[in-house]
DNA sequence: TTGCGTGCAAAGGTTTTGCATGGCA
DNA sequence: TGCCATGCAAAACCTTTGCACGCAA
């Protein structure tokens, strides 16, 4: 029942202003790593799972799964200005791998939409619609 | 440019007789290979991802990656009758891990509209949204 | 006979876990 | 001092690839 105390540690409060650094960036645990390896600084991957696992949860990053075979994607969202922040929807191209970032009302109101008629509350966030982009769409193949 | 004449073996034969058996269900390469070993058929874990694929490109079957972190989902499609049969959408709950099956007009609705304002043709099949389910809603969690 | 289909084994990659050590409070 | 945090190593897991053999046409 009582509270665990974190540690402020080294290797969270470096994790933190990376991940502040680069806002609204996907970024995977790899990127972080290597970033790290970059700057001299040492952070081992485990200890960046486990830090953002638990930020996950706590609804500080949002975690996308953006593709199965590859890994996941994390982005920081703790100083999200909830007053000026727009939303953004994430859609993925099946042929070429390109992710489009989209602000659309309209998935707001397919959001309400699931939530009034259908009582499930649709997260965003993780949410990521697949399909074929303009590009792809446009070429003959 | 000369079609290859796809040899008409036992294993794909199998493979194509279980995906039928189980229409609009989800099953992993896991539930099959389980399948083939409780009907004492032999085939190769190798042998369905392979196949799996070839159908998924052919647009036989659906593939879904429902959870990142655990394997991918296949529905058999290709009996699908356009004509009566209503798009199935796919929601995951964040928390207790269901996937609910929707048959909703407003994501139809959605569909269009990215597909106009946004030139992106969203694939339904492979669009799962998450969310929290209405039971974990409720809950007092 | 031809060459695709098959399946074992091994590689590839991401994420998780065990455990001893290190560091914050 | 107490105990969480760390990170190495190894395991776990899903999926892909190499390669030799078998089987359909």
């Amino acid at each position: 029942m009582s509270k665990k105390a974190p540690y402020r540690t080294k290797q969270m409060t470096e994790l933190l202003t990376f991940l502040k650094s680069v806002p609204g960036r996907h970024v995977t645990v790899n990127d972080i790593s290597k970033h790290f390896a970059q700057m001299q600084i040492s952070v081992g991957t485990t200890t960046i799972y486990r830090h953002l696992e638990k930020m996950v949860d706590e609804g500080l990053v949002a975690k996308y799964i953006i593709d199965g075979t590859s890994s996941a994607c994390f982005v920081y969202i703790g100083d999200t200005d909830s007053t000026s922040e727009q939303t953004c929807y994430h859609c993925k191209c099946e042929k070429c791998g390109k992710v489009i970032h989209l602000q659309c009302n309209e998935v707001a109101v397919l959001q309400q939409h699931l939530a009034e008629h259908h009582n499930f509350q649709m997260n965003p966030l993780r949410t990521v619609f697949y399909g074929i982009c303009s590009e792809c769409r446009n070429s003959t193949n």
